[in-house]
DNA sequence: GTTCTTCATATAGTTTTTCTATATCGTCGT
DNA sequence: ACGACGATATAGAAAAACTATATGAAGAAC
C-alpha cells in the first residue's frame, strides 16, 4: 500500500467527489467544506500524482482522458470504504453484543431471546459465549452477564439476582427423597469444574457432603443437568440452570429449600461510556424475565 | 458517500494497516509516522465509528469479532485506491500524450512512430489528434506540435522547422510542367480550410493565383493529397504533408523551389512544469527524424 | 455588445489537526 | 525480579487544512 503514501487521502477523496459531481461547489457541499478548500485539495493531489486529472472548463471540472481511468478506480475504492463505515457504525448501533457463560446462555438466555427479539425487532443480538471476564471498554462487547462476588474492577456492576442452589433430579428418583438425609441413598452427579459445594445446601440440615454417594462426574453443568434428566442421579442446581427443565417437568426439586451460594448474577457494562438505548432496553427486558422466572419458581 | 464524513480517512487507513500488521510499530513504519501518532489516529477513528475495532493485547492489536468485518472491507477499499494511484502515476511516467493536428499525425507522425517505439519501448505514446491549441498545464497532454507563427501565450515554444510550400502532383501530370507558368494549364486541387495561398509560391516568379484554373476543392489537406496522387490536379503542399508520398513516388515535385509560408512548426510544452525524461527523449527523436526528412527532400 | 452569472483559483491569516518526544503502565519471558 | 515489548497519556511544536476575500475567465441573457 506504499503508493498511498505519496498522495494525501483527502485529496483523493476530493478528486473522486469532484469527478462525480462536476463542480467545486457541489463537491464542497458533499465534503462539508468551502469550495476554495476543495480547489486546493485537488491541485495538491494533482501535483502529488504528477498528472492533470481535470480540465477546467467554464462550467466546472471535466476529467481528462487519463483522469477518467483514475476516477473510476477511486470511486470504486471509496464506495467500498463508505460501505465499510456504514456497516460498521450501523452494526454498532443495531447490534447488541452480550458476553455470557455458555451454560447460562444455553439453559436460560437463548431460549428467552426470541421474546426480546419480538419486543425490539430492530436490535440484533450477538451472543459471545465465553467464560473469560471481558472488559466492555476494551472489546466490542456491549454488556456481560457474570456470576461472582461482584468484585471486578473498572466496570459498572449491577446486581441482578442471588444465585441459590438446590437439588434437582428426575421425577422417578424424587420418589425416594422424603427428607434431605435420603440423599445419602441415591447417586449424585457432579460438575467437576464447579466451585459450588453440596455443603452449601446440606449444612443447614446438619448434614455434610461426605455422606453422599459417589456418582458420575462431568466437566460442564449442562451435561450434569442432562444426566439428572435421564435419571442418573441428583445434582446441585441453581435457578437459571434448572428453570426450564423444572417448568417442563423434566426434573423436579424434591425439596423447596434454596440457599445462597455466596455468588450473584451481575450485569456488567462500561463504567465510562455513555449507555446506548439498546443496552437499557436489554436491561429492562432482562430484569422482567428474571422476575417472571423467580415468581414461577417460588410457587 | 456521506458516511465517510463521519470518520477521518487517515484514521481508517491507520485501522486498516494496523489490522494487517498487528502492532503500532510496524504500522507506523508503513505510514511513515511515529507509533504515538498511529495510536491517536486509531483511538480517534474508533471514537468516530462508535465501535471498538481492536482489543489491546500484550503483543499488539487484535481485531475484535465485529472489527474484522470492517477491516476486511477497509483493506479491499484501500487496495483499490492504492492500485488507482499506482496506475495513475505509473501511466503518467510511461505514457506520453501528444497533441497534433490530424493531418500532421496521419501523414507524417504516425508512420514514423514505430521507430520511436523501437527506440524507447518503455514509453507508450498516445496521440490526441485535434486542431484546438492545447495548454499542457491545463490538460493531460504532455506536448503538442503546432503550426503557426509561434505567438502562443503561457507555453514553452521550440522552433522545429519552417513550413515551406511547393507544388506536387502525379508523375504523369508533371510531364506537362516545364516551368511555373505551365501551372495555368493544369487543374488545381485546393484545401478549402487552408490559410495558405498559391501566391506564396507564385509571387517570386512574377505570377499570381488568378491565372490558375479552377479545380476540385476539399475540406482537408489529406484529401487534397489523395486527389493529387490520383492525378486530379496539382496541389500546394508542404514538407511534412508530402514527404512520404514523394519518397514512395506517388507524387513528384515538378519544381525544386520551396518558399516559406510564414508559419513554422513548433514543439509546445509546459512553461512551468519540469520536463520529464519521456519528453526530452521524444524531442531528440523528433528533431532527428525532421533532419532526416529534410535531408532526403533536399536531394 | 454589455452586463450577469457561474466557475475556478490566488493569497493571507487563522484555526485545526497531526506529529514528535517523553513518560507511564501492563504483560510476558527469562 | 528484571528487561523487553507494546499501548497510551500529555504537552508542545509543526504542519496541514480551512475560511474569506479578491481576481480572472467564459458563457448566457438582455
Amino acid at each position: 500500500m506504499k503508493n498511498l503514501n505519496r498522495v494525501h487521502l483527502n485529496g483523493l477523496r476530493a478528486l473522486e467527489a469532484a469527478g462525480r459531481l462536476g463542480t467545486l461547489q457541489r463537491t464542497a457541499d458533499e465534503l462539508g467544506v468551502s469550495p476554495g478548500a476543495v480547489s486546493q485539495q485537488i491541485i495538491k493531489a494533482e501535483r502529488q500524482l504528477g498528472a492533470t486529472i481535470f480540465e477546467r472548463t467554464p462550467r466546472g471540472l471535466a476529467p481528462t482522458r487519463s483522469g477518467s481511468a483514475l476516477l473510476a478506480r477511486l470511486s470504486a475504492g471509496f464506495r467500498e470504504l463508505d460501505k465499510a463505515v456504514e456497516l460498521a457504525s450501523g452494526q454498532t448501533e443495531a447490534t447488541l453484543t452480550i458476553s455470557v457463560a455458555p451454560v447460562f446462555a444455553s439453559k436460560w438466555l437463548v431460549p428467552r431471546l426470541a421474546r426480546f427479539r419480538k419486543l425490539h425487532p430492530d436490535i440484533r443480538v450477538r451472543i459471545d459465549a465465553s467464560t473469560e471476564l471481558i472488559d466492555p471498554d476494551r472489546s466490542d462487547v456491549d454488556l456481560g452477564i457474570r456470576v461472582g462476588t461482584g468484585n471486578w474492577p473498572r466496570v459498572k456492576k449491577e446486581f441482578l439476582l442471588p444465585q441459590e442452589v438446590f437439588p434437582v433430579c428426575a421425577p422417578e428418583l424424587a420418589l425416594l427423597l422424603k427428607e434431605p438425609a435420603d440423599l445419602a441413598n441415591v447417586p449424585i452427579v457432579r460438575d467437576a469444574n464447579s466451585n459450588l459445594s453440596w455443603d452449601l445446601w446440606l449444612k443447614p440440615f446438619g448434614l455434610s457432603e461426605t455422606m453422599l454417594a459417589a456418582g458420575d462426574s462431568f466437566t460442564d453443568a449442562a451435561l450434569c443437568l442432562d444426566a439428572a434428566i435421564t435419571g442418573q442421579g441428583v445434582m446441585l442446581a441453581w435457578q437459571t440452570l434448572a428453570f426450564d427443565a423444572l417448568a417442563s417437568g423434566l426434573v423436579v426439586a424434591p425439596f423447596r429449600e434454596r440457599f445462597h451460594s455466596g455468588f450473584g448474577y451481575f450485569l456488567i457494562t462500561s463504567a465510562t461510556q455513555s449507555e446506548p438505548r439498546k443496552i437499557s432496553k436489554f436491561r429492562d427486558w432482562l430484569k422482567a424475565e428474571i422476575a417472571a422466572s423467580e415468581e414461577r419458581l417460588a410457587r
